[in-house]
DNA sequence: ATTAATTTTTAGGTTTGTCTAAAAATTTGA
DNA sequence: TCAAATTTTTAGACAAACCTAAAAATTAAT
């Protein structure tokens, strides 16, 4: 019924009402995403608003209805099944995992999911620590911090990342930071904001203000 | 560049011109088991032969070019792949893939390919029996025969299907009858040509010819 | 060897999702 | 506040993959 297009236009209208904190999005803010242009967003707008999957007041921006948010997020819960899966049973990396995840988020089989789900032994969090949603849409919950925010001398642990970039990723593979690692802050630079942190209390790792904005702390 | 409609139809000619002992598929042939018409059927087949996937002359019927074939036997050796995972690994039965894997088949990844056959321990056959192709497109051989022409007190074992219905397959899963069991010929009917078999030594079981002609035994 | 039946192709359209260019609405800001 | 800048929508087209109806080629039958 929902055709490939039209699950990715939905996943990433959650998404990106969730950035915007649940205020409506905006057809340019659609069109970057979608690698489309304004005028092709309008037009797939004005279709989902007629099968009532958006919220669609012209000029005014989208929010999703409750059928939309139900097909977005059994979306996303299976894009992050099905990173689970690449990443603990095949043995890709986390910068590897994106693009072969976009492809296996449409598969379209309920059994599929949940044996999946059950296969990986029900995971809370992806690889990159995004919280996957039960079968009912339901996310698990987990307050975290950016890294950039806290202070001197705490410990903390790497729960996730706001960017997904490989190169971003393969960064912090580079610098032994990986989900899960304690982070000790040693120093923070007055000039830059840039840390020094102790890494599982054994290696003291550099860490840029860039970096450490992006990275999720508990 | 080759979409996920040109791939179905590339695998359905590989698949349509194995069974006609390698000679070449008609348009009607073609249509039937793309479940589209006539017409559009032709309109394809102008196309995969502009992209030089099909040798192609018009009234004539087509055949694969290398590069065709090659494209064919890698979908089908993803189809089997996916075949093996649901089942070895998800627990989904025999008669519960086909629909996902035709799904499965079309994702684009070489690495998750490889990834998986190793993941799945390199396997040679599919859940069904039937012989999946290497990452170069070699098929592993073995010489198999309908049981329906095996005669009285032969043992032999059970090693593939010809038709793959859910109807059939849970026919077969009623009567024990399993890829890998045993099977000795007890009685064939004079009159109706079905079969009386004993199952690994222990348990009788009446096989219609109807069965016996589509269970491939070695 | 013609004619009749069948198969295949072509002609002309539709739907989905995209595009560019132009028009309309909204927002900014002098 | 009202004109300029920006955003969004509409108009008109296009490619992919399908359709029906009609024409052309092949095959079968007298
Ligand atoms: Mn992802
Ligand atoms: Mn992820
Ligand atoms: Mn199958
Ligand atoms: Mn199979």
């Amino acid at each position: 019924m929902t055709s490939f297009t039209e699950e990715n236009y939905l996943k990433i209208i959650y998404m990106l009402t969730e950035q915007n904190g649940g205020s409506e999005v905006s057809t340019n803010e659609l069109a970057e995403h979608t690698q489309t242009k304004a005028a092709s967003v309008s037009d797939m707008l004005r279709k989902l608003a007629e099968k009532n999957l958006i919220n669609y007041r012209k000029y005014q921006g989208v929010t999703l209805t409750k059928e939309g948010q139900h097909i977005a997020l059994s979306v996303i819960r299976k894009h992050r099944l099905w990173e689970v899966f690449l990443v603990e049973k095949l043995g890709f990396g986390w910068d590897e995992i994106h693009d072969i995840a976009e492809q296996l988020e449409h598969i379209d089989s309920k059994e599929l999911t949940e044996k999946l789900d059950k296969f990986l032994g029900n995971p809370q969090f992806d690889p990159h620590g995004d919280p996957i949603p039960d079968a009912k849409g339901k996310m698990p919950s987990m307050s975290s911090h950016k890294l950039s925010e806290i202070a001197v001398d705490q410990t903390v642990v790497m729960v996730g990342v706001t960017v997904h970039s490989p190169a971003f990723l393969q960064h912090l593979d580079k610098n032994n930071i990986t989900l899960g690692c304690s982070i000790r802050i040693q120093e923070v630079s007055e000039f830059d904001k840039s840390f020094t942190i102790i890494l599982n209390n054994t290696q003291s790792v550099f860490v840029s203000n860039e970096v450490a904005k992006n990275l999720l702390v508990k």
